[in-house]
DNA sequence: GTTGTGACATCGC
DNA sequence: CGCGATGCCACAA
C-alpha cells in the first residue's frame, strides 16, 4: 500500500448506495450526505468536513442510473447548477417534493439515515 | 508531470 | 437576502 488505495472508489460507491436508500419525496444534501457517511479510511476528518462534500459531488459526477441523484440537493435546500437543474426540479416535484420559491424545506424533505436514527432526537417531525 | 476543472460550503459586503 | 470570492481534493486529458 504506497499512495491512495482504491478506497476514494469505494467512497464513491458508498455516496450512491445511500442516495438509493433515499425514499421517494425526500431529500439529502452534499454537507449531511458527507457527515452522515463514514469518511474514506486514512483522510484526515478535518479536511472531510471541508471538501466531503466536493467528493460526494464528484462521486455523484458518475452516479449511475439506477441512482436517484435528482434527490440530492445542495446545504442551500436548492438545486444546484447543473445541466438537469431543471429536470431535477420536476422530478422532485413529481415526488411530491414542493419547492417553495424553488428552494425545498429541509425541514420538511430532508432525511437522515434508514431508521431516522438521526431524527428521533426529537420527533417534532412528522 | 503539469494544467484545468468541478453535482459544494462558508465568509464578507 | 443575494452575489462574489475563496479553499483545497481528486480525477481527466
Amino acid at each position: 500500500m504506497d499512495t491512495i488505495p482504491p478506497n476514494m472508489q469505494v467512497y464513491y460507491e458508498l455516496v450512491w448506495q445511500f442516495v438509493r436508500q433515499v425514499p421517494t419525496g425526500r431529500v439529502v444534501t452534499y454537507g449531511q450526505l458527507s457527515q452522515t457517511l463514514t469518511p474514506p479510511d486514512g483522510t484526515d476528518p478535518a479536511q472531510y468536513a471541508i471538501y466531503g462534500s466536493r467528493w460526494v459531488g464528484s462521486a455523484m459526477a458518475a452516479c449511475p442510473e439506477d441512482v436517484p441523484w435528482h434527490r440530492v440537493v445542495n446545504s442551500q435546500g436548492k438545486i444546484s447548477q447543473r445541466q438537469g437543474a431543471e429536470v431535477q426540479r420536476v422530478l422532485l416535484e413529481d415526488e411530491g417534493v414542493l419547492l417553495a420559491k424553488g428552494k425545498i424545506d429541509l425541514k420538511m424533505y430532508q432525511w437522515h439515515g434508514p431508521d431516522g436514527t438521526e431524527v428521533a432526537r426529537q420527533g417534532r417531525l412528522f
